[in-house]
DNA sequence: TCCTGCCTCCTATATTTATAGTAGAACAAC
DNA sequence: GTTGTTCTACTATAAATATAGGAGGCAGGA
């Protein structure tokens, strides 16, 4: 029986992603129908999987007729802050900026990717500017 | 039995970051010395781990009188890559983007360390021109 | 030479994960 | 009102994980 506030799995994961994508009250069918078509996984797996996000705290379940809908409880943002303190802690002893000198610096970044990177630091500098006048 | 080139698991990370911390050829005893002396973990949970990463192919063990000492095999460096990115398919859907998109725009940085950010970008920009050109 | 301590190797167990099958309820259709 | 469809709820299984115990080997000291 899952317990409450536990990791995410990587499938699990994989349904969190989806379903914040297509947004409240989902059915197992809708979720298959959108991503999984061609029957990559069976239904009752999907169905399984939801429902132990549901024990896990990450949805809530609620019966409309006769089929479930599913929600999300929390905001993308906020699992994948946890979770990148999660990985952070383990890879990186919780080191923040080790992380970010480590990914900077050591990661293989293609041109195109810091040209990106460069783009997003100007806006977040823009925006932290932005604040600060007004 | 432990297949190679798996995932490692949490506990296995705390152990190869304790390893590539203390260096080459090390044995059980002085990892239990070093990091479990009150013991918090049992001497063969310990051992089990480190059998556990030479089948994952993280280490190699060698037999030294009686002792087994234990060498990584990988640079830190390259199981991070590794892990940074399953990480990021598992969270982001592969997009790099999309990652550090969220860690700047997300994570509250300050303006020195977007500084520091800006800097070592500089920095990766001109080590990949140099290797462009030469 | 026999005991003691340390170490390896093998084995064990509870829990979690990925994956899915089956039974049964209910509705829709004829 | 019997039949088929669709969904839920429950159950099942193999693999992986975290954790550790026990048997037995060897080395060094009494």
């Amino acid at each position: 029986m899952a317990s409450p506030d536990k990791q995410l799995t990587d499938l699990e994961w994989e349904v969190m992603n989806h379903i914040w994508e297509l947004g409240d009250k989902i059915s197992v069918r809708e979720m298959i129908d959108a991503y999984y078509p061609d029957g990559a996984k069976a239904y009752t797996t999907i169905q399984t999987v939801m429902n132990t996000l549901v024990d896990k705290g990450f949805l809530t379940k609620e019966k409309i007729g006769l089929v479930n809908f599913y929600t999300p409880t929390r905001k993308r943002e906020q699992v994948i802050h946890k979770e990148m303190h999660y990985f952070i802690n383990k890879v990186f002893r919780g080191s923040m900026p080790q992380f970010v000198k480590y990914f900077i610096g050591e990661e293989s970044l293609s041109e195109q990717e810091i040209t990106e990177l460069k783009e997003v630091i100007r806006e977040k500098e823009d925006t932290l500017k932005g604040e600060n006048h007004g």
